[in-house]
DNA sequence: AATTTAATATGATTTTTATCATGTTTTCTG
DNA sequence: CAGAAAACATGATAAAAATCATATTAAATT
């Protein structure tokens, strides 16, 4: 198996924070966990054992609403950390992730993080700083939510899709998402959300075949209001 | 100068989890600042250079937008601070406090608030726990503001002032705001928070007097879709 | 107290977005 | 590969909310 001194994705998180001791640890009690596109990963209401890692692919937090409906609350990507939060505040969780794509985790058990936390002032140091730009980065997703239009908020998901996961060889955005994914990010109804990526498209913001999207006109996208 | 050992406001916060030492050098070094309705106590883009700890009074955290609309994102009283987390992550504010009533804070320098953090693994735990909570619960607002109606947003607003900053003798809302104000915490124009205040009257939901407002019908507001 | 200013209120209208309906295309599955 | 199911698309309509307009009331200022 792997080790966790060597992993690229330990690198973009607090893991990074660890005393090598400290990630022997964790090294050796982790275990690989590998899901398929829309498997569920822990669901909300769940109590963690653990946190998990990010290895490849991506997931998905979101939470079931009254009337049915999905919101998806963030993505994560490669060395970002699932359920951190539910473990730090010691409380269920009151998100579910689901895997976007076919996604390889590392699960490490809640000890290993809990008693460095307690121990490690670099780490937990780290960790706090890491929640806080999580916290404002909420803060500031709220504020869209609230002043943006629909359209716009479309418009900066596809940026922040682009920019966050890049871009394949032909120049479409990395992740695949379904027209009820991005419904679900931007908070709006499925259909408003095909309609709208219709409507970029005609006026070529962006070049749509099934599935994959491909931003055509950057400048235009950060136009639209 | 009153002690910060002593204070109360104090045990709601994670200054609580600092040692008698700590919070003694805090309290000879802090200052209290006095602020009246309306006064602006930091702006958003500012270098905060230390921490603000509610002694009396309400702030409200508010960011303005692009369109010139301000949204309200946290309304914050007795016990709460104000800019930890840009002391935290060392950033400029991205959010502007302002008091909704006369407030009295205690100012206390970022190095009071920094070096504990490095040093005291209780306190920087506590402050951890707290982050996670506020991280969780900027989550849920999202998830309010995409997924339920400007009346249930507002309905829930009201719930939420009374169960956090109670009521005064009359059975009214001790936080006393503006419909403008009341807007800004919903997300909604200004004339759609009177209108909407207008009619939960109009149904005996809640009783107004000015600005005085009493929530008459709990049960049926939590009722309202 | 009179005057100005700001806040509240409410009608009319427009814009935005959701919902319902229905058809087409794509993807999955036996 | 055929049939079923899911995803995508688009029109028609309804509902929600914003905007514009204009009173009315309350609060602040001289």
């Amino acid at each position: 198996m792997s080790k966790c001194e060597q992993c690229i994705a330990k690198q973009l998180n607090s893991l990074n924070s660890m005393t090598t001791e400290e990630l022997k640890k964790v090294s050796a009690c982790k275990t690989t966990r590998y899901y398929k596109k829309g498997d569920v990963i822990f669901d909300e209401g769940e109590t963690l054992h653990g946190v998990f890692c990010v290895r490849s692919g991506v997931a998905k937090l979101t939470k079931l609403s009254a009337n049915g409906k999905d919101q998806t609350v963030k993505l994560l990507g490669k060395g970002e950390l699932l359920g951190q939060r539910s473990i730090i505040s010691d409380e269920r969780t009151n998100l579910s992730a689901v895997a976007l794509n076919d996604i390889e985790l590392c699960f490490v058990p809640k000890d290993q993080i809990v008693t460095p936390l307690h121990e490690n002032q670099n780490f937990s140091f780290d960790v706090l700083q890491h929640l806080a730009k999580d916290l404002r980065t909420a803060e500031d997703d709220l504020i869209n939510m609230a002043q943006k239009s629909v359209k716009q908020r479309m418009a900066e998901t596809l940026i922040y899709i682009q920019h966050v996961f890049g871009v394949d060889s032909s120049g479409a955005l990395n992740v695949i998402l379904s027209r009820e994914d991005y419904a679900s990010i931007v908070g709006t109804a499925t259909e408003s959300a095909i309609r709208i990526l219709s409507q970029f498209k005609k006026e070529k913001l962006i070049a749509t075949s099934g599935k994959h999207i491909t931003i055509t006109d950057l400048e235009g996208l950060k136009r639209v209001e």
